[in-house]
DNA sequence: GTAGGGTTAG
């Protein structure tokens, strides 16, 4: 065997091989002939494969090695790129590296560009650095392998030091430096840079590379700036479907699904084939919009074109059956998953939530934490969320707990829904401690702490603490409006809520139909109905639901019959399907005592097959809540409750209680009525928590249907009776009822 | 060696 050394880049190498059996062991010969040219290299890796590696590149096969005498050209470079991109750990580039200085090769930069690509894949970014930091004058193609290492691991804000450090070198940047920094901007939503890299872009004339321009249109997306994604878009003459990709998930992401699946049909028009990336953007958008059916129709897609078992693909039609109310479907699919990654727990669990499936959400989230699966602020905010459905003040306080411990605990979005948590459950005291501690409160904090005061009807507290935002030099928005008219309505504070309604020009918010419904429920309130009527008649937007509903609730409470007829009828056309406002009218009939028209009522709404929704009552004992529904006798402890029952009643009648009539639903005679008065579920809850807690402790109930006329009444002579206080959450608001009076001033 | 995706939403 003969071996020629060609300077110090290549050997020739000349043998003649004997036998066929002999193959590896020629290698190894081989191998022991060049070893001692490299010891420190040849002691560390597999060098027989690699050089069989070799040997197949040069097209030397084992029949060649046997038959003749082989002659090939040794190419060093190629040498150390085998041993470079077989490496597995640092400590191999880092012998290749010392070899490579040993041998004079420092200043072959592809090799080095090589080793820190290479580097960058294995995670060693600090030694990648170390490598590059040694290399005396670096050109674009270094300069760009140590910016994609930073790229590869998210480190966009090194990426962008790299970058003007590559620039103070005179270094001019390339195609591929571009990409990495545009995706950098979008990373650190970094627009002000953005903007000045497609200047540099246009300089250098790179503007139509489509690697670039896709970046770019991506950057312009991520950063908000929809707009001006278009234009680059609408400026593209050749579009891959990673441009439509961009463009697409860039509108989802700006809130216009609508325009998202708009250009996803001219994307397929165009004859573009979308591929899973694609179809995970248009499902986001489906999913945006809530539309299932289209949803669906996704999957039949998915499944022509054998992509169903794309696990990402998986995970987005798993977040759209969620949060399409199809959670059973989702939760089979979750099931399949082996390894549900944060994100799908995160679907699953607000698909629960968000659609009042809120035990399961709350079950979920408990055993993603008993399972030791980190959870991040989506995951808490889901689990918020379902935690302000269900009411409980007690499970309100366990999640508060928990995430005081976390690592959430200063989040402002997750703050901001504990203060709503905790208004819904019922305690304002709780909801002001964690608004308190709130640092830098935005004017959401500020807002949900005013709807928290309204939903309870603390109208004053609610203003005052407007006025100290705009102490605090925050400007209010049509959300804190929404809860001050709300606040005024709910604690009958009439010219403040309509003064208040006037300031909103002042901040330039245009009123929404929550506005003009709050400014309807207030002059409803104050009997001004004629007013109100008015006030519709002039509003500048198409009254909806909320303001005929709000006319119709004040028509009903002034049994003011043909303005109420004249709302329902508005009603009826615009959401004829709900339930609340026929049972509105039909109370409106039964509070001057029209029978006929009541029945009326009832044919139509079994015309449509509507029937009233079931009335239960939630009670929260020991941490625990408990359901009664109208005439519930399911109870274990339904005799001792029953006792209790009749107990109250007689209480009442002894205090001078007369039950009300007019607002049940049926024209029954008296007895009858106050029979099934008497079992509404709001009462069988409180002598249920009056034979189940200490005297004096605070009974809270959760209503599904707002409170009835007798129902709230009763309740406030029996605060009084049993001396206790009790907070009632029905389905609009809050009431306190204590010593025979409520908070809501018995408007509602 | 470059570009595109998903979970929340007061």
């Amino acid at each position: 065997m003969a071996m020629i050394m060609n300077k110090c880049t290549s050997v020739t190498l000349t043998r003649k091989l004997s036998h066929p059996c002999c193959f590896s062991s020629d290698l190894f010969s081989l191998t022991a002939n060049i070893r001692p040219l490299y010891p420190s290299t040849a002691k560390s890796f597999e060098f027989p494969a690699l050089l069989l590696t070799f040997l197949n590149r040069y097209s030397v096969s084992p029949f060649h090695l046997n038959n003749a005498n082989v002659h090939f050209t040794f190419d060093f470079n190629s040498f150390y790129v085998s041993f470079i991109d077989n490496s597995t750990h640092k400590t191999h580039l880092n012998q290749i590296h010392a070899h490579l200085l040993a041998s004079g090769l420092q200043d072959c930069g592809f090799l080095i560009t090589k080793l820190i690509n290479v580097s960058c894949n294995l995670g060693e970014i600090r030694y990648a650095c170390k490598v590059f930091d040694e290399f005396p004058d670096p050109d674009v193609f270094l300069w760009n392998a140590i910016i994609r290492g930073y790229s590869m691991h998210n480190m966009f804000g090194d990426v962008i030091e790299m970058y003007s450090r590559m620039q103070m070198a005179g270094v001019s940047p390339d195609c591929f430096t571009f990409s990495y920094v545009l995706k950098a901007c979008s990373g650190l939503l970094a627009l002000e840079m953005g903007w000045r890299a497609h200047g540099q872009i246009l300089r250098h004339g790179f503007e139509l590379d489509v690697f670039v321009q896709n970046s770019l249109v991506a950057m312009y997306a991520k950063c908000s700036q929809i707009r001006h994604a278009r234009m680059v878009f609408d400026g593209l003459y050749d579009r891959t479907i990673v441009t439509w990709t961009s463009i697409i998930s860039g509108y989802a992401q700006n809130g216009e699904p609508i325009e998202a699946l708009r250009i996803f049909s001219q994307m397929r028009q165009s004859n573009v084939k979308p591929d899973w990336i694609a179809l995970v953007s248009v499902l986001r958008a489906y999913t945006d919009v809530e539309d299932l059916e289209q949803g669906k129709s996704v999957h039949g897609y998915v499944i022509k074109m054998g992509l169903e078992y794309e696990p990402d693909l998986l995970i987005s039609l798993t977040a759209m059956y969620a949060k399409c109310g199809q959670v059973t479907v989702a939760r089979f699919f979750f099931n399949q998953m082996k390894l549900p990654n944060l994100i799908l727990w995160n679907a699953m669990i607000s698909g629960y939530a968000k659609n009042g499936y809120a035990e399961e959400a709350v079950g979920l989230f408990r055993e993603m934490i008993g399972k030791n699966i980190s959870v991040d602020s989506i995951t808490v905010r889901a689990a918020i969320l379902a935690c302000a459905q269900v009411g409980s003040l007690e499970l309100a306080r366990w999640m508060d707990d928990y995430i005081m411990r976390s690592e959430c605990r200063d989040d402002v979005f997750v703050n901001t829904a504990l203060i709503d948590m905790y208004a819904k459950c019922g305690s304002l005291d709780f909801a002001r401690i964690i608004f308190d501690r709130t640092l830098q409160k935005d004017v959401v904090v500020w807002s949900a702490m005013i709807v928290g005061y309204g939903l309870h009807g603390q109208g004053r507290e609610a203003i005052d603490l407007y006025h100290a935002m705009k102490q605090a030099g925050v400007c209010p928005n049509d959300v804190t409006f929404v809860g001050l008219l709300m606040a005024c309505n709910h604690s009958g504070l009439v010219e403040e809520g309509w003064e208040l309604f006037h300031r909103m020009k002042d901040y330039d918010i245009e009123p929404r139909h929550q506005h003009y419904a709050c400014v309807v429920d207030l002059l409803g309130r104050a009997g001004c109905l004629s007013q109100a009527y008015d006030f519709i008649m002039n509003m500048p937007i198409e009254p909806g639901v909320s303001v005929w509903g709000a006319l119709l609730s004040a028509c009903k409470i002034y049994r003011h019959v043909t303005l109420g007829e004249y709302a329902a009828e508005q009603l009826f056309s615009l959401d004829p399907y709900n339930t609340g406002h026929y049972v509105q009218l039909s109370n409106l009939y039964a509070s001057v005592r029209l029978w006929d028209c009541v029945a009326k009522v009832r044919v139509l709404m079994k015309e449509k097959g509507l029937s009233k929704d079931l009335g239960y009552s939630l009670i929260e004992v020991n941490g625990k809540l408990q359901a009664f529904r109208v005439g519930d006798k399911s109870h274990p402890r339904y005799k001792e409750i029953s006792v209790e029952l009749e107990r109250l009643e007689k209480r009442l009648k002894e205090a001078g209680f007369v039950p009300h009539t007019d607002s049940v639903f049926h024209d029954l005679n008296y007895e009858e009525t106050e029979e099934i008065l008497c079992n509404h579920s709001e009462r069988l809850a409180i002598a249920y928590g009056l034979i189940s807690t200490p005297p004096g402790t605070t009974l809270r109930i959760i209503k599904n249907l707002r409170a009835c006329v007798n129902c709230h009444s009763a309740t406030k002579f029996i605060s009084k009776l049993v001396n206790r206080k009790i907070v009632v959450r029905d389905a609009n608001r809050f009431h306190h009822f204590k010593d025979g009076v409520c908070s809501c001033g018995d408007y509602w």
